[in-house]
DNA sequence: AAGTGGTCTAGACCACATC
DNA sequence: ATGTGGTCTAGACCACTTG
């Protein structure tokens, strides 16, 4: 960015003040890929010399930043491009055996599949109708048993390096467990953490997700890998995870006991 | 306050930052009833003279209480101590019917009875085990269907003037509906909203609450009230409702049809 | 016109992290 | 010792609301 349009900040976001500009004109420089996850920004004075505002305007903008989760200060270290979500959270929704808090279950494939995706995951991964896309289905438990089941969609746009190799037909078929046939590039040792794997692997960042909760009842499939009855009770909960651009890169359903479930929520 | 300890407000608050030692002052002087809820603090100006800060630092303090759900700041109008929780907060756990948003549903109280409260309320409530308070039992309706049904229960000491009179027992005994016999002091005619109820006829303002949500089953005659089949899954939503001071002063707990429920979290 | 909160500035000084 | 973000100040000016 050149001095000439360091200034012009303001210009381009008319009817915002100087600090939401600036906010604004900071984020396009995060998405754009000139600061990446886990680095630093420049320093205070840095920023605010090379867009011609005062300290305390620049100051302003960073916290608006960080209020919308992009950034992450740290006194004396300095201003971090967050990098995005990391720990267990399907399992703030749950209360399950003794799982201590901020455990992380253990997680296992159970098959993995590249398929139409239905229609709500392709509108909202923003793909074709009946367009296909990486499906995984996984099972997580803890203490060696089964508390939730997920089933995961992804863009092979994206997500292509996870895809099984050739036609490769995962043993699927709506929800069974077993048949994890020998697989070239096998999943049996991806990390029980996807997001940071997702990063790694793939240069995909998950920054922000929305998780909708509703109920619904097991179909037998589902009761069978997470050992209930079928027609048991069960949380559902949808997510659509974006990037730092906002751009949805994953879409999820996780079926977990309704009795397990809970949440708390403050009003104000 | 006098102008000898105007300035004291960082020694009361050893280790906070000036800023955050004048909100707790300035949240002490609302909790004791200097400004009442609907009423305007005295302009930054004059707040910040009399305490002895610069505006900026004033300004921070009464950011920190925005934050906190404790004051409201209108451009060129004033700064003004919330009136507390207004709306049907309670439907946003659910879907009924047609029900708009923003839409308030009918509420029918089907009895009202001082009795012991169990052990969770009188926790909550602060009451001695076993001691008793003002149990309401409410229907609330959306185009005349039922939709939830609510059990609150509410400290005498605070909600007396609700209290039915003499010895009144207003047909009771576990949720049954009806035998809404003659009582002095008529419920028919309370508002759908309780919380400007509570704040207008016993000076309780309800500010900020906790929703604790899980899954259960109907009882058979809470499912007699909501119309549905004993056994039907139901979401729970347990509610503390606290006043200014931070005393909880109503303990809830409202069931509606799990099949109703939805709620939506965004996760940064 | 007068009073309110919102924005922006320029600079001093403090607290934390690292070498 | 140096560099980072956090606090506090003092004042100018802008934007919204009310009479």
């Amino acid at each position: 960015m050149q001095l000439s349009d360091a200034h012009a900040v303001v210009a381009d976001h008319p009817g915002l003040a100087r600090y939401a500009a600036l906010a604004a004109a900071l984020r396009q420089r995060v998405v754009r890929g000139e600061w990446l996850p886990g680095t630093a920004l420049p320093a205070e004075q840095a920023l605010a010399a090379e867009h011609g505002v005062a300290l305390g305007t620049l100051r302003r903008a960073l916290e608006l930043l960080v209020e919308q989760g992009l950034i992450e200060r740290i006194h004396g270290k300095g201003t971090f491009v967050r990098s995005g979500i990391a720990g267990a959270s399907m399992l703030r929704f749950f209360r399950f055996g003794e799982g201590v808090a901020g455990q992380v279950p253990d997680s296992r494939i159970l098959a993995r599949t590249v398929l139409a995706a239905p229609a709500e995951a392709a509108r909202a991964l923003g793909l074709a109708p009946g367009e296909v896309a990486l499906r995984l289905q996984r099972l997580r438990l803890i203490d060696g048993e089964p508390c939730l089941l997920e089933h995961i969609w992804l863009p092979l746009e994206l997500f292509g390096a996870l895809a099984p190799q050739g036609g490769d037909r995962d043993g699927d078929g709506g929800g069974e467990a077993g048949s994890a046939a020998a697989d070239s590039s096998a999943h049996h040792d991806w990390p029980a953490l996807l997001y940071p794997f997702y990063a790694s692997r793939c240069g995909v960042h998950v920054q922000r997700a929305v998780d909708d909760i509703g109920f619904g009842t097991l179909t037998a499939p589902q009761a069978r890998s997470l050992g209930l009855a079928a027609g048991h009770p069960c949380a559902v909960v949808t997510r659509r995870a974006m990037d730092l651009a906002g751009r949805c890169v994953e879409w999820r359903i996780t079926r977990g006991d309704a009795h397990a479930f809970h949440y708390s929520v403050t009003l104000t």
